[in-house]
DNA sequence: ACAAAATGACAACAATAGTTTACATTTTGT
DNA sequence: ACAAAATGTAAACTATTGTTGTCATTTTGT
């Protein structure tokens, strides 16, 4: 399945789930149901979530 | 918008459509959309695409 | 030139991503 | 302890991704 690094990494940048939604431009509830693993988000997304980062969509989501 | 490489990377691994689409589970008209430009897949695609081109995401598909 | 393989394109559809609204629960700061 | 901020969750919905089937067109190999 697809597992993501993205409630580490917003801690790490002191970030809440809206501060994440507004700078890649989706809603709070989705950030939280991503985080949660629910689905995989579009490529796009994922770019843009790894950019808010400062790092790779490799990084982030990984297959496990 | 959202741009990518793969229908070279494609060429470079000297693959069709359908050896790509069979490689990473998916249709092969689906292949043909995504090199189109007409959608952008789900990270998980993105990264069994990435992986079938021994590169990364970010090296496939970018925002432009 | 010819046949076979590869690609383009479209429609109708199924599955999943992502939205808004709303409310409950948990966490944080003072 | 209290209020405010942050998070969890659910339903109903819209948008997009991805499917299968079909046929036309283009490319490739002999």
């Amino acid at each position: 399945m697809l597992e993501n690094k993205v409630r580490e990494l917003r801690a790490r940048f002191k970030m809440t789930q809206s501060d994440l939604a507004k700078k890649v431009g989706i809603s709070r509830q989705t950030i939280g149901l991503i985080e949660k693993g629910d689905y995989a988000p579009s490529v796009l997304l994922a770019l843009k979530i790894a950019q808010a980062f400062e790092t790779t969509v490799e990084d982030v989501f990984y297959i496990k």
